[in-house]
DNA sequence: GTCTATATGTTGATAGAC
DNA sequence: GTCTATCAACATATAGAC
């Protein structure tokens, strides 16, 4: 038996629309997502997904190479929709504070908006062969950067003083991950408040407590 | 192929001293811990635990009633430490500020020192059902609930001042949770400062900066 | 405690008809 | 595009000898 407790909250498989394929192949890709976010790649079989769409299992072969290419899809259209919300966020916004605010949105957002995909892009990646998550692998590094250019300029400006700008960095990557788990969780929040409400908490990681040594 | 990208940096499957076991069964739980941390559970056969070990699949079954009961203990075990550390982190300490910070470390050097079973614990406890998962379960809820009021009685006594507690708290879950999977990194940083960066943002995730509305 | 041997089901993937 | 049929490998688990 599996899935006793869910492994996320999130129940719809949302793909993002320019990524989105017509016919078969697209609601392979949306139910290959379902079923990955609950169960994970190994947790799930080609029969799984057929049954699902009411296929048979060598239908999945017209329209991915393997069931590994079908993970390899998903996890480089999560990487690559991150980066592309990331880049975005920076060149919209003027000076250390307001950037590391939009970035902080837009990286809470995509894990609340696609928290199937993103739970499947960072918890399985792990997966995939070298030459399969290579393309994701690079997206990722990009937005890493993004972040941590960030911080260093704030940093750097005498804007932004956390006790130690790499950890400070991944901690706000990290809270913004979780919420792919939790999201919509029982609050009653949106999706705006919650991406508000992790921006304050990362600038707050950037502000020395007054009285603190 | 599986593991490009390794899932985590540790490599040593470290077990609590109390919860370790003597002889074979000992083994099989230090050997079920490293392939469920970096292959997951679904990835791990029965297979190659005995290979990693040298003995024949048969012999798990002398030692533990099935795949899942081994996956189970592992859990459990994880949730166990995490708890017994959180208690005795809250109890060590006086008022919020304290405690927030006991908890925030013991929270964090859990997940740094066990890191395998840490990520074991959170990771892969969805793939158990619903017996199986229940003691996990109960172990986990208690964990959060001494977050959750420590959090509540500091901004009850107006120590504390987050913009929302509860995702506040689901912020410092968060960042503590991801430590397990890029300790030790290469900052060259030790558990303890970890630990204590991570007490210090959560603290600050307490703490309004000057001058925001 | 560990072994051999095996039962029984499921896996990913392919060939070829319609 | 979808189907049936099938393969070879692998899965978890058990029985019983040493």
């Amino acid at each position: 038996m599996k899935g006793a407790v869910p492994r996320l909250v999130a129940e719809l498989p949302t793909l993002p629309p320019e990524e989105m394929r017509d016919g078969t192949a697209g609601r392979i890709l949306a139910t290959g997502l379902l079923l990955f976010a609950r169960n994970g790649y190994h947790g799930t079989s080609i029969r799984d997904i057929g049954e699902e769409l009411g296929l048979k299992p060598a239908n999945l072969y017209d329209h991915f190479r393997s069931k590994e290419h079908l993970l390899a899809e998903l996890v480089r259209i999560g990487h690559a929709e991150h980066l592309r919300a990331m880049q975005a966020a920076v060149v919209r916004a003027d000076g250390p504070i307001a950037q590391l605010q939009a970035l902080v949105r837009a990286h809470v957002r995509i894990h609340a908006e696609y928290a199937m995909l993103a739970t499947v892009a960072t918890s399985e990646m792990h997966a995939l062969s070298p030459e399969l998550v290579a393309p994701a692998l690079a997206l990722r590094r990009q937005a890493e950067a993004l972040l941590r250019e960030v911080v260093a300029r704030g940093v750097a400006a005498g804007v932004f003083d956390p006790p130690h700008a790499w950890v400070a960095t991944a901690a706000i990557g990290g809270m913004g991950i979780r919420v792919s788990f939790w999201f919509p969780g029982d609050q009653g929040l949106t999706i705006d408040q919650v991406a508000d409400l992790h921006a304050e908490l990362a600038l707050r990681m950037m502000t020395p407590r007054p009285g603190a040594r």
